[in-house]
DNA sequence: CTGCTTTCGCTACGAGTCGTAGCGTAACTG
DNA sequence: CAGTTACGCTACGACTCGTAGCGAAAGCAG
């Protein structure tokens, strides 16, 4: 999942996704049109750079980190990188986005084990150097590049936004929360539980440089109950 | 407040509180104590750099502030800017710190206005350009600096918790909350609440990059009151 | 097989930044 | 006055950036 520069698209299995959709042109082959030409990208040297991307992350750090750097590790030219990313900020992108896809609503029967879960996944997702390295500057690179913002969001933050649909569901299922009335509303609530958790978690570790401990997360879950179950 | 370099004197460390006498450092003189021998540095090039500094944050942002383009605005020499701060995180920070300076507990009767209004104050400084260009670049930077981090939080972060006691005092003194049994239960209480707030304040803003409306801060406030208060 | 097309590795480049060193001058102290 | 320190300025080697040009490699269509 490269990030789909103006060149060809590489091996995207399903739906090619038309990578000069950007031209608005004639579109004489509509969707599906796999015109793969000349040589082909290696998948191979995809892989490699982004795992190279994680390595370095990892050793060096955000600033550590240089196209030079990734390239050489991954074995791969300077130019090869730059064909397929604009920046080092989109390469971090994909590069971390496969990290937080482990993260599982796991369904433990209540949704303060539910939610003690998620945050100790979360909590131990936070531990690896190569999210360190990458979350906080990225979002900070975000919050001057509006595409960049976009496509974080996009790739790594709203997607995990399924798990407070699922653990809100499997709660509802179970009778500890009543079904939503109005769908703004819950929209709303998904939100505010989603930054809570994230932001919290994020600066409790990140920033304030503490550890996330069993103790602390039943403190926190008991904040977040607190109101949601009405006591 | 410079970074308290080791201006001069390289390998006579036993003699800081340098420069600026407001270091609440060890003061081996009695205080005020200026036995400054040479030429003693400028104030006025510390107030020029440190504003240089936010304004081109507000401008190019994190990425593009350089010691090179600070010196140049401040109308310093670049060589003047290393010897007070020794990176750009440290000068950063300095220029930033002050920023979080304006926050205030207003106590306004009841700890649900409190709150609102402290959160208010804190969203309204993460909308001015400075403060998110700087901020989660230094806390990025942070979490491979140890160093770096325990300046952000000492000049920056832990001050702020200051809000979080005087929140709760105020709400012990009105009878809305309960006196504190435990002397670490209640450490612990404050920076989890502070955590909770800044960490979550903060992911809206600089991550979902959605407003702080006066019903997201009413929805928030609920979250924090719940517990706390008993409903 | 032969062309056509695109990617690949490699080299080289100008521009910009970094942090430091050296020098002469300015400012303040005793 | 001499002594000490900060200042402005210039210059430097090392590094990264992103791009350009080249010949070679790898697929596809005829």
């Amino acid at each position: 999942m490269p990030a789909a520069q103006p060149p060809a698209t590489p091996e995207s299995p399903e739906s090619p996704a038309r990578t000069t959709a950007e031209q608005a042109g004639p579109a004489p082959e509509p969707a599906g049109a796999a015109r793969a030409k000349g040589r082909p990208r290696s998948a191979a040297a995809d892989r490699a750079i982004l795992d190279a991307t994680r390595e370095t992350l990892a050793e060096l750090g955000w600033g550590g980190l240089t196209m030079g750097h990734v390239a050489s590790r991954a074995k791969v030219a300077k130019t090869t990188l730059y064909r397929r990313w604009p920046s080092k900020n989109e390469l971090v992108v994909d590069a971390v986005a496969s990290l937080f896809d482990d993260l599982v609503m796991p369904d433990l029967g209540s949704l303060r084990a539910d939610i003690e879960a998620v945050v100790a996944q979360f909590a131990a997702l936070l531990d690896r150097p190569e999210t360190q390295a990458a979350l906080l500057a990225l979002f900070a690179e975000g919050t001057r590049d509006r595409q960049l913002r976009y496509r974080i969001r996009e790739a790594i933050v709203d997607p995990q936004k399924r798990l407070v649909r699922q653990g809100r569901a499997a709660a509802q299922a179970r009778g500890e929360l009543g079904p939503d009335t109005d769908d703004a509303a819950a929209r709303a609530e998904v939100d505010i539980i989603f930054d809570t958790i994230a932001g919290t978690v994020e600066h409790r570790v990140l920033v304030s440089g503490e550890p996330i401990t069993p103790e602390w997360t039943r403190r926190f879950t008991d904040l977040l109950l607190g109101p949601l179950i009405g006591c």
